[in-house]
DNA sequence: TGTACATCAGTGAACGCGCGTTCACTGATGTAC
DNA sequence: TGTACATCAGTGAACGCGCGTTCACTGATGTAC
């Protein structure tokens, strides 16, 4: 038995959080209302305010999540990957072969990046959420860094590389291809972004 | 002297919509007020309902000036690259050594891609945003796809690679640099990603 | 050149709805003794 | 086991402001004859 759970929760401000998510990938943060959000779980507004401080509040439990959400995924796969390998050039081109295949796999599930939207309306919050979201991406630029290191280490590169523009790629490609699924309706974008970067990969570490 | 030149045109339109855009990229559409619009202008509320029949119809606006203004830049950029070069590969480097300038260049004053932004509130917009959208990046992907098209004709590329993919690997990144140039306030971001794109370019293409 | 009319680029007042937020209160569940 | 109190997870009513939109109207400029 787990010690410190606080007793009594119910699941209402996970459902709060559930649905803020997909209308604020819809339409944004600032047109989500309170009141569809608690017509969809079903309180009072009343309710809202004692789970949330006020609307930032929410901004920045929703971008808590989906950062954790992301990093428990990428540290699954990539872990995944490297039993099946031993060298870190192949552990990481399994690894991103694995991570195009999730991304194709997910059809609707993954419509938008919650940070990128919240990015793209950064005045509407305060400084913690335009924190919690620079330290998101530099997260993902020491990740792959990391990767990169231990690569650039057995596999000298003919020409030298700016490894920390290499690591961002992965995100800017994740961004982006979520941008232009978007706009063209058509998912299978970004996987094919992310075997892009792995060819590319290979291409630069292997003679 | 111009024929169907409307007369008794003011600036104001163009004030309106220049306004607009940038509020639009630091908040979004719809915190993106009418009322701070006119007053920024110094017009009266019914004035804007002069310009745009609603809300919805600036949004619609914004996008065709965004477009048509990117259109001319990116003409603009690889015909003076075409003007230093004849070879279709060195054509399109010298470009993109010259838009990833471009892009450094500009400190502010791209600090987002309209497109991108209404893409992440789209819900909001009726079907016309929609589609102005979605042709907006068929273009951009039809511009370069016919560049990699007379590319490949001269070099042929030793592994097969998916043209179209490759088109959209830039707008891609250059929707996705603007996001992680906005995360972490950091413009240098998008020009490193152009460039590395330039590198990988020349990997494919050159034996 | 003068006059009648049309168009342009707005004004001013009013509309009703929805929004985020506050505050006093409440019933059910848990904890200490 | 019973009782007193604390906490949890909300309710219900009210608030005031700002929002997009409409409508009748207007003065300045342009055009036809």
């Amino acid at each position: 038995m787990l010690e410190n759970t606080p007793k009594r929760r119910t699941d209402t401000r996970q459902r709060l959080l559930e649905l803020a998510e997909q209308a604020v990938l819809a339409k944004g943060f600032s047109s989500t209302s309170i009141d569809e959000l608690i017509v969809g779980v079903g309180i009072t507004k009343s309710g809202f305010f004692y789970h949330f401080r006020d609307k930032n509040d929410l901004a920045r439990a929703l971008l808590e999540r989906h950062i954790e959400r992301d990093r428990v995924l990428l540290d699954d796969i990539f872990q995944r990957a490297d039993e099946l390998n031993d060298d870190p050039l192949h552990g990481f081109l399994v690894g991103l072969k694995l991570f195009a295949e999730m991304m194709a796999a997910l059809p609707e599930a993954h419509p938008g990046c919650l940070a990128a939207t919240l990015c793209y309306q950064d005045q509407l919050f305060d400084r913690t959420v335009h924190a919690l979201n620079a330290e998101s991406v530099l997260a993902w630029r020491r990740r792959f860094r990391a990767r990169l290191d231990a690569i650039a280490e057995r596999y000298p590169q003919h020409e030298p590389v700016d490894l920390d523009a290499l690591s961002d790629m992965i995100a800017t490609l994740v961004e982006g291809g979520l941008v232009m699924g978007r706009a063209l309706k058509d998912p299978s974008i970004l996987p094919k972004q992310i075997l892009l970067f792995r060819d590319f990969l290979r291409l630069t570490f292997q003679p």
